[in-house]
DNA sequence: CAGTGAGCGAGCTTCCGCTTGACTT
């Protein structure tokens, strides 16, 4: 047994560590928290001044004893986990649930994994900053506080299984205001003008196009400009020449890799961790979830050699990063290239590209600005003076420019994209123009736009504004992500968009000619929209808890965790000072508010007069025909997929009691259409049977639900690929992944290597008896 | 996996932040 034993959040840092100490040191792994606060209640004593009742969960329980075990056997014990709140709180659970005494352990913490720095480390412990362990038991009492006390609000009021938390509920909102904000903005047109200039360069025809800055705000303006500038002529009256300089963006952070993968790789943002999490593992990249742009002086030393002996002297510049994002903790250096030297590695298609633009972010952070010089041309517009009507020139100006990039630097490497979608067109070089020349016209255009409404967030843009908000941590970004579409609140949406008409007005060879066009508007990829039920919880909570809805509320507990943490404040004083009246808030919503349905009346059936409504039930948006408080009881159905509460009209709500209908019989038993949990479906002798994409349930006839039964017959025959006449139950099916057995509501995976058609009844039980001595997996539902 | 929805009441759901497996029907 060695002497010491060092514990490290990851795996992977820790056998990093092990090379660089002597056999003295053994280095092992808490894999992040040992311990939480219990799942089965509140977990939290408010009685007792918040003591917090914590457990180590079961699957940490072995890593526990393992660890118990090391460190009876060690002189020492260093806890080195990260310097942050969460890292200084790993050790003090590890110092208690370990049992440790204080004489045997110290606290140790480094800024990279570097001998030096670890050797420096170990040179300086200190003991654990109880004050910073407060401010995470503050953090976590909180959250919990408030999860566990909303969420049961929700059930009561507005449906089961509902949550709510400090941050998941903020997302929503920012997702449910753009929406709104959307909803209300209104599109109107405007119309541009450009001009297309010929430019005999040397007897080179070449072309210039020129804009007008100002616009017009209707048709008929842009005309009685067209018309104002036949026979006009057109003259460069100034050229102004600017340089500009470009700045390389900070190496990556969690966030911005995410926006960045997104963008330029069309990642989500948990495949990006998935993969990034793959590259940490094998030692490519240091670790994936930081939020510092901080790069080492190992990995600064490694950039500038690279950049030298590639690029050359001039291309390399110094450059040391501030992080600006709200309540960063920095505990880690920023995401980078493990050796900076490999520009390529071996690995799987993914993991080649996000390498390579790591390795190309980190690299160009360090290289030079990149110098251009912008050019600003004028173009005066004025009547022939022969025309003896009007010689002076008119207000408006073309303006053409240009731009020549001067020296690439970083530029050569790489550039951050942007997140908006139609993009400025790029301007190029332009010819070369003197003051006074005189430029003839091809062609002007006047041609309609549009104001754009704001764009929707997708998961990247999502992350990037929460992490301005200082909401969320580099490990939560993408768990935020998925629990909000975990809970419904909102979908990730691909809408193929609509087609507009657009005026065009074309002024050539002085005569004016009016067209029409088409284009697409309106369409939308992998954006987050809410639904009807993130809708109306959001309602609710901005209703009744307007401050933890706020957008600053992270930001101001966060100031107070740091009081905390500096000792300048109490934890549990500054819980309870936030707990009187959160719960005061919770108990008066509970016993005042009514239920939250967001209840809207859509009209009269027709045949009755009874009011229809739409509203959240139980099991999601549906339709009531009738009132609760009425005698008689009202009639329920479900919305279909697709539809909202906000757009269903009374018809499509109508439609929907129309079910079940009776469409024919086949083999002598009904066929009905209906409308399930899972969809449109026939139902034919106690089976049923989904309806296809296209199949409209309202007006599906008989033949078209025969069809669609002995296609699904069709496929499940397909599906057996063997069965056994000694043993029914016993079955070889083609599935989802491939074959499997199925013994009665049991499966079974066939071994790698196995034949499927080759297997015999013997050979089935006998794999399912295998499978049955493995642990049952315990089952997550969905 | 598939006709739910009022009301009664049992018993269930839920937070955020730190980490990696085990293994799919």
């Amino acid at each position: 047994m060695a002497k010491n034993l060092v514990i490290v959040e990851s795996p992977a840092k820790a056998k990093t560590i092990e090379r660089f100490l002597g056999s003295d040191f053994t280095v092992k792994s808490s894999f992040g928290h040992v311990r939480d606060l219990s799942k089965k209640q509140l977990g939290v004593d408010i009685e007792k001044g918040f003591k917090p009742n914590y457990i180590v969960s079961d699957d940490k329980k072995k890593v526990i004893a393992d660890l118990k075990k090391s460190a009876k056997g060690a002189e020492t014990v260093w806890l080195a986990t990260d310097e942050d709140r969460e890292g200084e709180a790993i050790s003090w659970h590890l110092f208690e649930t370990l049992k440790l005494n204080e004489e045997q352990t110290k606290r140790i913490v480094f800024h990279e994994i570097t001998k030096t720095a670890i050797q420096e480390a170990i040179k300086t412990p200190r003991s654990i900053d109880l004050n910073l362990v407060d401010a995470q038991q503050a953090r976590r009492v909180l959250d919990r506080l408030v999860g566990f006390e909303l969420s049961p609000v929700l059930w009561r009021k507005v449906k089961p299984a509902l949550s709510a938390g400090r941050v998941q509920s903020v997302a929503v909102r920012l997702i449910v205001e753009r929406e709104e904000e959307i909803k209300n903005f209104k599109i109107t047109p405007f119309y541009r003008v450009s001009a297309l200039f010929e430019i005999n360069e040397n007897g080179k025809i070449t072309e210039l196009k020129a804009e007008l800055p100002s616009r017009f705000k209707s048709k008929e303006q842009a005309v009685a400009f067209l018309n104002k500038c036949i026979g006009a002529e057109y003259t460069v009256s100034k050229i102004e020449k600017k340089p500009a300089e470009k700045k390389p963006a900070p190496p990556f952070t969690t966030s911005t890799l995410q926006q960045e993968a997104s963008r330029k790789l069309g990642f989500s943002v948990s495949k990006t961790m998935l993969i990034a999490q793959q590259l940490y593992e094998s030692g490519k990249i240091t670790y994936m979830r930081t939020d510092s742009v901080n790069l080492s002086n190992l990995a600064l030393g490694m950039a500038k050699k690279e950049i030298i002996d590639n690029f050359g002297e001039d291309y390399y510049q110094f450059r040391q990063y501030k992080t600006s994002a709200k309540g960063a903790q920095e505990a880690h250096e920023a995401i980078r290239p493990t050796y900076i030297d490999k520009q390529e590695i071996s690995g799987t298609a993914d993991q080649k590209k996000l390498y390579n633009l790591i390795w190309k972010r980190t690299v160009a952070s360090q290289m030079s600005n990149a110098r251009l010089e912008k050019t600003t041309v004028t173009i005066d517009i004025s009547k022939k003076a022969n025309t003896l009507i009007d010689i002076s020139k008119t207000k408006e100006k073309f303006v053409a420019k240009g731009e020549v990039l001067l020296f690439d630097g970083f530029l050569k490497l790489y550039l951050e994209s942007l997140d908006d979608e139609d993009q400025e067109e790029k301007s190029g070089v332009l010819p070369p123009l003197t003051i006074g020349q005189k430029l003839p016209l091809i062609k002007m255009e006047a041609v309609e736009r549009f104001t754009q409404p704001p764009i929707r967030y997708n998961e990247a843009t999502l992350v990037k504004k929460l992490e301005e908000l200082g909401i969320g941590r580099p490990s939560t970004y993408a768990p935020i992500i998925s629990t909000i579409q975990k809970r419904e609140y909102v979908t990730k949406e691909d809408r193929p968009g609509q087609e507009r008409n657009y005026q065009v007005i074309e002024l050539k060879n002085d005569a004016i000619k009016e067209s029409v066009k088409k284009e697409k508007t309106g369409q939308i990829k992998g954006k987050l929209v809410p639904t009807d039920i993130g809708i109306i919880v959001n309602r609710f909570l901005i209703q009744h808890f307007d401050n933890i809805m706020d957008y600053n509320f992270t930001a101001k507990v966060e100031k107070e965790f740091d009081e905390i943490a500096m000792g300048r404040k109490v934890w549990n004083e500054m819980i309870r000072e936030f707990y009187g009246p959160f719960h005061e808030r919770v108990e008066n919503t509970i016993k005042t508010s009514e239920k939250f349905s967001g209840a809207k009346l859509l009209g009269q059936e027709p045949e009755t007069g009874k009011n229809v409504f739409v509203k959240i039930g139980r099991f999601g948006p549906m339709v009531q025909i009738g009132d609760t408080e009425s005698e008689e009881k009202p009639r329920f159905a479900a919305l279909k997929k697709g539809q909202t509460m906000e757009s269903i009209t009374l018809q499509d709500a109508l439609d929907l009691f129309k079910f079940p209908r009776n469409v024919g019989t086949y083999e002598g038993g009904e066929l009905t259409v209906a409308i399930g949990r899972f969809g449109p479906y026939v139902r034919h002798q106690n089976k049923f049977y989904s309806l296809g994409k296209n199949d409209d349930p309202l007006t599906i006839d008989e033949t078209r639900a025969i069809e669609i039964i002995e296609e699904k017959r069709k496929k499940d025959r397909e599906k057996i690929i063997k069965t056994f006449e000694e043993n029914k139950e016993v079955q070889v099916l083609n599935g989802r992944w491939g074959p499997y057995i199925s013994i009665g509501k049991k499966n079974y995976k066939i071994p790698k290597g196995t034949e499927p058609k080759s297997l015999t009844l013997e050979d089935c039980l006998k794999i399912a008896a295998e499978g049955d001595k493995k642990p049952a997996k315990s089952r997550r539902r969905k």
